[in-house]
DNA sequence: ATAAATTAGTTTTCATTAGAACCACTATTG
DNA sequence: CAATAGTGGTTCTAATGAAAACTAATTTAT
C-alpha cells in the first residue's frame, strides 16, 4: 500500500477504463455513445420514465443527461412528454425507431458484454459482485453520505 | 445476468464514481482536478519523465496529457523540458513549489484515501485487486488485443 | 392562503475523454 | 543517401462529467 494511488484502486480504474472501451465496440457502429446507448436500454423495458429516475438508473448526472436526451431526440430515438401531473416533470420514452433499434440490439449486446464472463462461474460473478458492493459501501461510508449530524445551534 | 448492463459491471461503474468523487474531496480544495493530482504524485519520486510514460501510469490518453499538464505548467506545478537526445521528446518535472505541494499533501492524501479499507485484512486487499486483475485481463482477452492474427494473403 | 423552502430540468462553465488528423523528428530500408 | 515508415506530441472535434447558478412549478409551514 505505499502506491500513489493505492494500487487496487489504481486497477479499478484500468478494468472500469477497459470495460468501458470493450462495451463501445459494439455501440459506436450503431452510431451512439455508451451513455446515449445506456439511456436507450434503460428506457427499452420501460413505458417511459422521468429523467430523474433515469438519470439514476444510468449513473448520468442531471445536467449532463439533458444534452445526452437532447442528442437521442435529435436522432429520433426518444421523445420527451410533459407530465400531466406534475408541470415541472418529463415522461421520456423510445420512439418506434428508438424501440426497433433496441429490439434489434439488445439481445446481441447482451451477449457481446456476457462473454466477458464466459470463464467464470456464476458463484464467481456473484462474489465479484459482493466485492465491489462492499467497496462502494466502504466509499459511501467514508463519505458519509445521509449521516449529516444536525449541527447543535449553539449560537442564541 | 438478465438486467441492461449485467449488474456486476453496472456495480463496477458505481463504485467507480463513488471512489472518483471520494477522492475528489480531498483533491479540489488544493484547486486541483483528480487528473492534475494524479500527475503530480506521478512525478512526486520521479526526476521526470516523458510524457508517453507519464500517461501510461496515469491513464491518460496523450491528447489529454497535452492539455492536462498544460494546466500544471500554467499554475507553475510543472515544467517541461526537450530532450537532447531525442528532437520530438520532452522530460515533464515538477518545478519547486510542485514539489513543495506533493511533500505537502500527499502523506495525507495516502491516509485519506487508504481510510477506505479500515475494515479490510490486507488478504481481503489483495484478493479484491486479484478478482480486479482477472477481470481485466477478461475484457482484454475478449478485446482481442495483441492477439493481431497476421492476416493470410490469400491474394497474389 | 401566502411566504419560504424544495424539487425537476435546463443552462453555463471548465476540464476531461476518445479518436482522428496532423507535424516534426527519427529510424528503416533499399 | 533518399524514400518510407514509425514515433512523440499537439491540435481539433464532439460528447461527457461535475458543479453551480438559474427558472419554473410544487410543497411546506405558518
Amino acid at each position: 500500500m505505499s502506491a500513489t494511488f493505492p494500487t487496487v484502486l489504481r486497477q479499478l480504474l484500468r478494468t472500469h477504463q477497459a470495460f468501458l472501451s470493450y462495451a463501445a465496440r459494439h455501440v459506436h457502429p450503431m452510431g451512439l455513445t455508451l451513455p446515449q446507448y445506456d439511456v436507450i436500454i434503460t428506457l427499452g423495458n420501460s413505458p417511459g420514465m422521468q429523467p430523474k429516475k433515469l438519470g439514476e438508473q444510468t449513473l448520468i448526472t442531471k445536467g449532463t443527461l439533458t444534452g445526452v436526451v437532447g442528442r437521442l431526440e435529435d436522432k429520433g430515438l426518444v421523445e420527451r412528454l410533459a407530465s400531466e401531473t406534475d408541470g415541472r416533470s418529463q415522461i421520456i420514452r423510445l420512439t418506434e425507431a428508438g424501440r426497433t433499434l433496441y429490439q434489434q440490439t439488445f439481445h446481441e449486446h447482451l451477449q457481446f458484454i456476457n462473454r466477458l464472463f464466459d470463464d467464470y462461474t456464476l458463484g464467481e460473478v456473484a462474489a465479484l459482485e459482493a466485492e465491489l458492493v462492499r467497496l462502494h459501501q466502504a466509499v459511501i461510508t467514508a463519505r458519509g453520505d445521509g449521516i449529516e449530524e444536525p449541527v447543535l445551534e449553539l449560537i442564541g
